[in-house]
DNA sequence: TCGTATTACTTGCGAATTGCAAGCAATTAT
DNA sequence: ATAATTGCTTGCAATTCGCAAGTAATACGA
């Protein structure tokens, strides 16, 4: 278990503790841009993370309480994942991460437009995310951003 | 040599192919905000890094063209590592890490003024450092901007 | 109610990666 | 010359990972 570091007091390697990895952000990446919730979702998105990696990064995530982790009511051998507010706090991170790949991975799939809104005010951008969603309240927890980044972009820039 | 991930579309994952490690990040830090610039003083920072895993990130950050190699002009058997643009550009991602981890980590040894103004404002944050390193002109590179994050601290969050 | 499918894991094992220690080549200092 | 500094490389044991198979608990259908 020597993945994670020592807390200390710097906050970039406390962060590196958290998701310093080959697979926890992606799976923070799924629950919050794609409303992923299951152990089987994370599976099939196609990046190949194996079985017993999943499970560890679970496990090791709901531990640092970026995630919770519950049966479902409605399916008693589902088990259903969702970001805490923690979790969900991380947002602002993948924002950033976004601005700058947009910027400099011709391949990345976001539009140069809002790219550039998330290099000027991340923070806006964060915000507005959030509040298309409440809007769009149609299901629990944080899903979908995907679609509030495509909202926040149409609804122009000015406001 | 499978950290590496396909670039694909996903901004996340270009990113992780770039820093997604348990190394990367600290090192460009390091440069970021202590202004590191040598070999030796990742080894001393008192990580742990081993000396092949750093020859190795360093060889694949110069690959990504996140930091720049040059012989140290002025003694031949040092080796200097500089921040490229691309490289200075992710000071929004080591901000939001910051921000979320001031939040989250007691340890962290970030104000909490500084932590707030972070969340709620990381791009001018960002350009508050980049401005008070113009200002304080000493060295080459981007230096030091944890004395930055001070000077921003000290000039008062409204001006 | 009894067999089968689903789902979330765990286990075992070879392969890749890491950490540790030592060694090496180029340059500088004495 | 000789020794020290500096940025690496090499070898090897130990950890971690990827892959495949297996398991336990629940739901579903006959």
């Amino acid at each position: 278990m020597h993945m994670i570091y020592e807390p200390n007091q710097c906050p970039i390697r406390f962060g590196l503790g958290v998701f310093g990895d080959r697979w926890s952000l992606l799976i923070i990446r799924d629950m919050m841009f794609r409303g992923f919730s299951r152990f089987q979702n994370f599976l099939d998105a196609g990046e190949g993370i194996s079985t017993n990696v999943l499970s560890d990064r679970l496990s090791r995530l709901e531990a640092q309480q970026i995630i919770s982790r519950q049966k479902d009511p409605a399916n008693g051998r589902r088990v259903l994942y969702d970001l805490t507010d923690k979790g969900k706090d991380l947002l602002p991170v993948l924002l950033a991460v976004i601005g700058w790949a947009e910027k400099y991975d011709q391949e990345t799939d976001i539009s140069s437009e809002l790219g550039e809104r998330i290099r000027t005010d991340i923070s806006g951008v964060r915000d507005e995310m959030l509040a298309a969603m409440e809007h769009s309240n149609s299901n629990p927890g944080l899903p979908h951003l995907l679609g509030a980044i495509a909202d926040a972009q149409t609804r122009s820039p000015g406001g």
